[in-house]
RNA sequence: GGCUAGGUGGCAGAGUGGUUAUGCAGCGGCCUGCAAAGCCGUGGACGCCGGUUCGAUUCCGACCCUAGCCUCCA
């Protein structure tokens, strides 16, 4: 079994093979760091988190995710908070690795800002100028799509077409309408670098083709992103760094998320639906979150609402319901295997939910096993599928347990059930069930076992 | 208008040229003092119309519909 991959330059599911043996080398296309992450925000960073946890098993990945710190946007935020630009990038680089962490989103091994990388985009610059494929015009730089004739190869679209379809008046600085900016000038008010061309700040796309070639090399082996991005964001990309690198390939496999919706609506601040992950982790535990991102495949679209959010949660149940109760040892899930058809499901495309109806497989065989050592080997089965999806990683009494904001404290519930279990051996069954109602009231949903009695707090 | 991806049972959501997805919800049963959890069983599906085929939800064509992109956007 190898793994296979989506490739959107292909438009197919190729095997996976890195450039060099036992090696990978990923980039995603990170945050611009002027405001809090939002869901879809979120959807490339688990998605390709998992990715990153599934090139790990095979192979020494290194792996980068960019912060793009130079922006208008960026720009646009000082002026309305009168906040200095590296106070608004500071602050949400931090918050956005925090938000991600809650989701299960492991660090990435190389984190790039723009800002640090000013010296090789400019570099990148003049060579596109040496070579034909970029000239100054007004102050800026421009990337000419003419001299590139695999441009609109990711995107499929050819430039007659998008010219013909072009909606946008084309500035008169260019010689193309489709001509992308590679450095533009600064006002004295605006952040801006010396260059042989002035002071001004880069372009948008000039950051990532330089970060990925100072990190990764000149060809990197996958690169990922949202479906958005793939035009223009992408395509320029590889005109850039292909014409830089005299014709090397940028990169091996081209991945693309699908895009998120909210109640079956496009996310926008009009529609008022934008939906921070700062903000839902404070009520929806982050791996309910996590999960609901996954439960669908990435590249298809997903639905944002209260049903995604409460499924996701009642999937994580049964399957803390299966491993509850089940000490492991450290010898166990040291040698804990994760079931083949899990893998396999994880490495053909990441396709989650296969994997996850694996995962359910697991958990009912451990529910219908009874003989302790085989009930511990599949309990420590679940817990590396866990370890491996970034899922099961709470201790399970604390995940039944929830947020301790009941109205009951953890004490007051387990002296209830005492006292109900009392009731109960006394056959003063009216009584157990006035205290199970109370319990209920207070969203404790009591579960007798053969073990004893069990409670979660349910919403 | 162009490009791309889709339309699967009550909901979410995989997959397959002929045989169980999975989870939630429903129904019957087991277990339980009664429940809950769990287990067993069960109903219910592949947008529409043609074509290929012994046989298509799965392949091909047309059509309808939806979403995204074509402008900053994950």
């Amino acid at each position: 079994m190898t793994i296979r991959l989506h490739d959107t330059l292909q438009g197919r599911k190729i095997e996976f093979t890195p450039l060099n043996e036992g090696e990978v080398t990923m980039y995603l296309c990170g945050p611009t760091v002027y405001n809090y992450a939002h869901i879809g925000n979120a959807r490339p960073a688990v998605v390709f988190d998992l990715l990153a946890r599934l090139l790990r098993r095979r192979y020494s990945l290194t792996f980068a995710r960019n912060f793009t710190d130079v922006d208008d946007k960026i720009n646009q935020a000082s002026l309305d908070t009168g906040k200095p630009i590296s106070e608004i990038t500071e602050k949400f680089s931090r918050i956005y690795n925090e938000d991600m962490a809650a989701l299960g989103v492991q660090s990435p091994d190389i984190e790039p800002r723009a800002t640090q990388h000013i010296d090789e985009m400019i570099e990148m610059i003049g060579q596109l100028i040496d070579k034909g494929f970029a000239y100054e015009s007004s102050g800026h730089v421009l990337f000419n799509v003419e001299q590139f004739d695999n441009y609109g190869a990711l995107s499929r679209r050819s430039l007659r077409e998008m010219v013909a379809g072009a909606r946008v008046e084309v500035a008169d600085y260019k010689k193309n309408a489709h001509d992308f900016v590679l450095w533009k000038p600064s006002t004295p008010e605006l952040p801006g670098w010396d260059s042989p061309w002035g002071r001004g700040r880069p372009g948008w796309h000039i950051e990532c083709s330089a970060m990925a070639a100072k990190h990764l090399g000149k060809t990197i082996d996958i690169h990922a992103g949202g479906q958005d991005l793939v035009f223009p964001h992408h395509e320029n990309e590889i005109a850039q760094s292909c014409c830089a690198h005299d014709g090397a390939p940028f990169a091996r496999y081209w991945l693309h998320n699908g895009f998120l919706s909210i109640d079956s609506e496009k996310m926008s601040k009009s529609l008022g639906n934008v939906m921070l992950v700062h903000e839902l982790i404070e009520t929806i535990p982050g791996e309910v979150i996590r999960l609901a991102l996954l439960s669908a495949h990435y590249r298809q679209p997903l639905d944002w609402s209260d049903e995604t959010v409460d499924s996701a949660r009642k999937m994580l149940d049964r399957l803390y319901g299966a491993v509850r109760g089940v000490e492991v040892s450290d010898t166990a899930r040291s040698n804990a295997v994760i079931p083949d058809a899990l893998v396999d499901a994880l490495e053909d495309d990441l396709n989650t939910p296969k994997a996850m109806a694996e995962f359910f497989a697991l958990a009912k065989e451990l529910n219908k096993a009874s003989d302790p050592v085989q009930r511990e080997t599949l309990a420590a089965s679940m817990l590396a599928a866990g370890d491996l999806m970034g899922l099961l990683q709470s201790d399970v009494e604390r995940w039944f347990a929830g947020n301790d904001d009941g109205e009951l404290s953890g004490d007051a519930i387990d002296a209830l059930i005492a006292e109900r279990n009392q009731a109960r051996a006394d056959r003063d069954f009216q009584r157990a069930d006035e205290i199970r109602d109370q319990l209920a009231d207070a969203g404790i949903r009591i579960e007798d076992g053969a073990a004893g009695t069990t409670w979660r707090r349910s919403a």
